[in-house]
DNA sequence: CTGTTAGCGCATTCAT
DNA sequence: ATGAATGCGCTAACAG
């Protein structure tokens, strides 16, 4: 083990390094010159962060003078500046930037919340706000809900603990209360992903409804007579929307609707989507139930299902057609390659930081808010 | 367009907001209670966050009192404990962590720093430092290089100007003095996914040798006798291992090496890693090279490659076998589905994390170092 | 052009 | 059990 002391006497200053172990120990004693103070060395044997007062010090000028230097103010004599920048350089200066937010009040950090960042369509959207921020130089802290509500909460706790200035939230459609509350005290918060009625907060999300139609109306034009929709809960405004879209389509088409044609997915833990496509597909095999065509709330859904299809020896496109959702890099490389709606996952991310930051920068914290649709459309492949 | 002004006469506090229009204007004057100071005012209209202070003028007692009342300190009388307690709530405050920073040297944050997060490997690693990071009470800061050395390195100045407790970086095998700079400092360090040699620095990664060696002996027992390798740039650990283990198996097994069969991506950029191994595959293919195994440096490289061959019919497994190497979720999914080499993905951020926190809290900054390896396995599936 | 001073929000002695 | 005072590192208002 290893201690370290420090002594102040009258006129020495003492650190006493102490060296324990089993049979006794022995003891080093460093003198340490008598310009620095106790308070000083305190901090050294803290922190070796230097700070603008030991480059104030060595520079002998004052703390505002380095301050000033270091981040090009006026008012400034240009050798000083560079003798000072000099010092900072030689001492390996970087700034704290809590003390700058602790006066400016402003964080250049944003708080994300998403269910799971590794989920692709997530990750892509993620890659949108990234590339935004760093335009803007905005930082990130980035919070998986893994789709818990408790963690919602409190990560959204966190990050107001940490002072974001503004928040990203892909929210669950459960969570009510303290996202409002937010809102309420016009907080910066931009709702990604979902449409939530009647609140007065920005939003950007996809033509969910649209979607939902194309694909369906697809189907059916590709002669499908019976589709099946494999869907997530349905509590969130995305598979709300595209139910509606897929029911348009149907009744457009003059196909009936049937309650037994939704099937839920249910749980949500790594990798369910895909598991979930898989079950549904195989449960609806075995109950001999008839269908010809498939509309799946994302593309890691279809992916299970069509793995279901073929391993009943079912050709995908030929006895069942499939559409998913999203049109993730993957939807490319499997086979057959999948027909999906394809989503602007991307833009969804950089729009959205845009609209934070604009919500941030105009201290306008009034009532307006605005709501942003991205349009969606269908690409054909080969499922 | 809103402005707000704040007037300060001497008995009276006079706050302005005129609303602007195109044909004119009209102005609300609120009056302010004399209570609040000017100070007190301006502190309002810029941020609404309540502070201990807020609380302790409530409360009729003073902000220590408070402090000491919010977290959970002795010497706290427990009615008064109730009644601070109870005002927090009714105000909303939130702590400000940037002060608490500020005083206790520790920002409880961790910085990451990968090239691609939406790259499936990096992002199952970066679920095992986020699992690992939560049960410790710790926030991330995660940026994503997209492999620049410029970035890496204004990053890494960013994430000390955030103070955070330490770093997590899966390095470019290029970028040597600042992390080195730092090293030396013993600022708290861990390097993910890469070995690098003579250096005194915790590092965690994979046996990329052992996973090379398994995939080719593999492919040579399966009956190929003209084995390809797809890999990526060769200054990083990682190719090399697998360079290693490659050219060992071949020796092994008294198969000649050639330099012709080693064929090295080129670019960086979104979804390379396919597009690389497909261009690469077909121009074997063009060229009439000879080979009846690929050995993928990823998966990734190794959906490429499968695309190419079938384009040109060939028979995964019977023409030519193909392993891929991380073992990633869809590896699953495409068909035929993918051998390749199991890494322990998430297992590498969990415990990259133990170690930078072991690293946080011993206050030990010497000179010791430890290196973690994990170990890898043959998945054998159908190409 | 430069130094002095005050204060951001909080936690921590040290008194009382 | 509680309050007063101090300082973390930095910036900004003000004075010289």
């Amino acid at each position: 083990m290893l201690f370290t002391y420090i002594l102040y006497t009258k006129n020495l200053l003492l650190s006493i390094k102490n060296h324990f172990d089993f049979f006794g120990f022995w003891c080093k004693i460093e003198l340490i010159p008598l310009t620095l103070t106790l308070k000083e060395v305190i901090k050294i044997s803290r922190s070796s962060f230097v700070t603008i007062k030991d480059i104030a010090e060595k520079a002998g000028v004052s703390v505002n003078t380095v301050s000033r230097a270091l981040n090009d103010k006026p008012d400034i004599n240009p050798q000083t500046k560079e003798k000072i920048e000099k010092i900072a350089q030689e001492l390996g200066y970087v700034k704290n930037v809590y003390a700058t937010m602790l006066k400016s009040n402003v964080t250049h950090t944003i708080g994300v919340i998403m269910s799971d960042s590794s989920n692709p369509f997530f990750s892509e959207v993620f890659k949108g706000i990234d590339k935004a921020a760093r335009e803007n130089n905005y930082q990130i802290i980035i919070m998986n809900s893994e789709g818990l509500y408790e963690n919602e909460e409190k990560f959204l706790k966190t990050l107001l603990e940490r002072r974001v200035d503004g928040i990203l939230l892909f929210p669950m459609q459960k969570s009510y209360e303290d996202i409002q509350e937010l809102i309420k005290e016009h907080f910066p918060i931009v709702l990604v992903g979902r449409e939530i009625d009647g609140w007065n907060v920005d939003e950007i999300f996809s033509d969910e409804e649209k979607g939902g139609y194309l694909a369906t109306k697809y189907l059916i034009e590709k002669g499908c007579k019976k589709i099946k929709m494999i869907t997530d809960q349905l509590y969130n405004s995305a598979s709300y929307g595209r139910l509606q879209g897929y029911k348009k389509a149907l009744k457009e088409k003059g196909l009936a609707f049937s309650e037994n044609d939704i099937k839920i997915c249910e749980g949500i833990h790594e990798g369910y989507h895909v598991k979930a496509g898989y079950d549904k597909t195989m449960e609806m095999i075995r109950k001999k139930e008839e269908f010809d065509g498939i509309f799946c709330y994302n593309d890691l859904i279809a992916y299970g299902a069509i793995k279901a299809l073929k391993e009943n020896n079912l050709k995908i496109s030929q006895n069942v057609s499939v559409v998913g959702y999203d049109d993730i890099a993957f939807s490319r490389l499997i086979e057959p390659e999948l027909t999906t709606v394809k989503v602007k996952k991307f833009e969804m991310g950089y729009e959205a930081f845009q609209m934070l930051y604009k919500r941030i920068k105009s201290k306008q914290r009034d009532n307006s808010s605005t709501r942003k649709v991205l349009d969606v459309e269908l690409v054909v492949r080969n499922s």
